[in-house]
DNA sequence: TGATCCTTTTCTGTATACAACTAAGCTCCT
DNA sequence: AGGAGCTTAGTTGTATACAGAAAAGGATCA
């Protein structure tokens, strides 16, 4: 069930304190101990403590003035602004890619990737599993694509703050009628936003991505505003607030 | 000297660790175990082994497969991409001021701490300190003017790359014969950033903030190219390999 | 009854102990 | 002499021990 391997307590505290707070499990602005979730997790603090520390970095956690960590509540503006932030730096990464050239083997894979994105949103033999993965590997292959380690470092991280991430809201369109337009539109943008950059027409493909991500703000809104009974499905949407 | 507070063995390690690594007494690609660094720093190896995790997270140690750490090397391309993101995330910090509006009191502050700046630029009366001090308080305003906490954080975050941060340079400028003349451009381009901003023209002040992080993408060729002797004096420009 | 002070418990930050694993050095054999 | 296998020192990940600080709770006094 849980990894066995050399680091294996701290990367059990990590997965599961961050699933049971992404879950909903642990209420926004609930306290959060070192000794209770050392004693839940059936663990020392010594992991847990760790996991904390990444936790309070990811910004899942806050740390509080006397010591101690309460769970982070979002609002709206904050998820939207995460949201944006990710297009900005994938947008940065597209435009990056198109100024400096790509890198050739990841160009290759994004091109195979493309075209599995395109059987997996054909309406004749829709998989969307399949979508989800190719979804993720797209994005991770967008953030490396311009070579710079400095810049896919950063659009990773973009893309792990709450609800930020690229398949964060595709659990959702999972339930949505029109799911199927959404992401034949999503992999639209995908070949233009690659087009750009191989056309080395980089304010064009900073501009593509930066829209893309817009994306998941309208799942986002779309959600919270006509789906609230959703929101508990999507990671991250219980610790919105208000 | 060191803090004494409740947190201070570990701050003090995260601190001294930091400035060993930038400093260059610890040479890039160098191993750092964590038993050596405790024992080089007098501490336990609990509050080192956080730092050290911390470093990690900034760039400045690379976790080795095996366990244990290195320090980081950077290439100029490296430094280029931190300054560019860095450049990028300001540039979003300002469009969403401008966008959005301003939170008044920092505008107040921003205010203020223009004023001050022009007195510090001022041939007449030139303070190089002063200019120090408050380019950096320029700029951690710049980061919390729209008022998205996500915003600020990651704009600080950015800054803490090795070399991005908008006062890494200002150590070597004071050397430099002409500085005086690259400080009131930049202080030129502090005003206008923030006139853009409050005529709400958010793609002029975006632009802009770009713009402006070319000035240590500028100093740091300069600096690399025509006088690499100051490049040890230069926080982090020791750690630049090939 | 209500507030204040003191006691007691809890929690964090730090240090240390221990086991598993890595890596290097040494011995022994060919 | 050179290489394979073993031993031994070193390093990390985890658990635990301990001291100091905050929080909680009760007792005392007005």
């Amino acid at each position: 069930m849980t990894k066995q391997g050399r680091k294996a307590q701290f990367a059990n505290a990590l997965i599961e304190l961050r699933s049971l707070i992404i879950g909903g499990s642990l209420p926004a602005g609930a306290r959060l101990t070192e000794t209770a979730a050392a004693e839940r997790l059936g663990l020392s603090r010594t992991p847990v403590r760790q996991a904390m520390d990444r936790l309070v970095d990811e910004g899942l956690l806050d740390r509080i003035d006397t010591g101690g960590c309460r769970v982070a509540s979002f609002t709206m503006t904050d998820l939207v602004d995460a949201i944006e932030l990710r297009g900005v730096l994938e947008g940065t990464a597209a435009r990056l890619a198109a100024e400096r050239g790509v890198v050739p083997e990841i160009a290759e894979r994004m091109d195979h990737v493309l075209d599995a994105l395109d059987r997996a949103v054909d309406p004749s033999r829709f998989d969307f599993d399949a979508y989800v993965r190719l979804n993720a590997e797209f994005h991770d292959l967008l953030a490396r694509l311009a070579g710079s380690d400095i810049v896919a470092r950063e659009v990773e991280r973009a893309a792990r703050l709450p609800a930020a991430s690229p398949v964060a809201f595709l659990q959702g369109q999972e339930l949505i009628p029109d799911f199927r337009v959404s992401l034949g539109r999503a992999q639209h943008q995908h070949r233009r936003i690659v087009e750009a950059i191989l056309a080395r027409e980089g304010a064009r493909a900073e501009a593509l991505a930066r829209e893309h991500a817009r994306l998941a703000r309208a799942n986002l809104e779309y959600v919270m505003h006509e789906r609230p009974g959703l929101a508990e499905r999507v990671p991250g949407l219980a610790l919105v607030a208000e």
